[in-house]
DNA sequence: TAAAAATTATGACTAGGTACTAATAGTAAT
DNA sequence: ATTACTATTAGTACCTAGTCATAATTTTTA
């Protein structure tokens, strides 16, 4: 069945990381397409050849011993805030966020960003998440860049106040959410210590 | 370092074990025999070439990987697991954990419990959180011990598997969460013309 | 319809081999 | 000394799974 270029070299995406060991030559029959337009789209999408592939996975296994990965303080970088209103964060994805055999990175930190964005943009001392929403809907990989865009939309009824986050790679959604905050004073009276 | 053949063999056959990554042309170097005698070597001890080994490194460490992910990919002390139906961790909170000024535990710390419990249950190679929709019912503090209780709900229309979790502290819930996860390993055939 | 994008084709080259043949060097037995 | 044998080295053709560059063709889009 041919697709186009976009739907194709997704699905070819996947079909790499869920199965490594596969040549172009399969993959051309695959998607019934020239072995070139393969490696074109590989080279696209930055994805080495076979052999380099399956030496990832063979290497990644091999230092077993250095992947203890702690989350401390996974929260990116807050380039921008004005309280009560919007902030922006810069989370840069890198070896300690990825699952080894996939270099796809995992979901909890694509979270951290932004749960601790919601945090950050409320002003209040204390706020914490009462629930939320997520989506993951693109796969962030090892060496990208992850842009969370918070704003706060609005008050609900109880003292909660409902913060949405978009998270970027290349101007592309990859994560979104809708969190509840909990936060103990309302609005920008509470400054005792 | 000339040695004689049976004792360059045994030691050749501890170097290729130690370092499946050699070439030949790096271990005629090192002994000091042309690439052939090594060749010859390999071939008399039955030791596949390069990409033989790294191919086997990596299905080896792949098979290993292939019904779970590896335990400490995961937040958390998992204690018990069945996969596809349900699993359990522990995480103790800790001091880092928490916001320092009133011990609360971080969202994302119980989320990344959580998540990393609901990939983890999963009988896959390679499963993904594709969204969630979570909510923090009590807050939890340092010096708590949150178990977290997986189980798989269901799977649906696309290969999708939902995944419930919820954690509790003392049998109070303080976190529950459905996760709708992206498996890969679903076969999905016929893609002809 | 022309321009742009996508795809396919082609050739030259590479690493790291296999498989085979042949030549050489050293040693041991007769 | 000749023969037999082992160990080693050399060289060729071929293989897989690619890269890189260039060009031609097909398809899509403005």
């Amino acid at each position: 069945m041919k697709r186009n270029k976009k739907d194709r070299q997704s699905t070819l995406k996947e079909t790499i990381e869920a199965k490594p060991f596969i040549t172009d030559d399969a993959l051309a029959k695959i998607f019934d397409v020239s072995i070139q337009t393969i490696r074109l789209d590989r080279m696209e999408l930055n994805i080495p050849e076979l052999r380099e592939r399956i030496k990832s996975v063979a290497t990644n296994n091999w230092n077993e011993t250095v992947k203890a990965l702690p989350i401390d303080e996974v929260i990116g970088e807050i380039i921008d805030l004005e309280l009560d209103r919007r902030a922006i964060s810069i989370l840069d994805i890198t070896a300690e966020h990825v699952f080894s055999r996939n270099n796809i990175a995992r979901g909890h930190h694509l979270f951290a960003q932004a749960n601790s964005l919601a945090v950050a943009v409320i002003n209040d001392e204390l706020a914490l998440t009462a629930n939320a929403s997520i989506k993951f809907t693109r796969q962030v990989v090892e060496g990208e860049r992850v842009i969370a865009k918070a704003s706060v939309a609005g008050t609900e009824k109880t003292n909660r106040t409902v913060v949405e986050v978009h998270s970027y790679v290349d101007n592309e959604t990859v994560f979104s959410g809708v969190f509840a905050m909990f936060r103990s004073n309302q609005e920008k009276e509470g400054n005792e210590s």
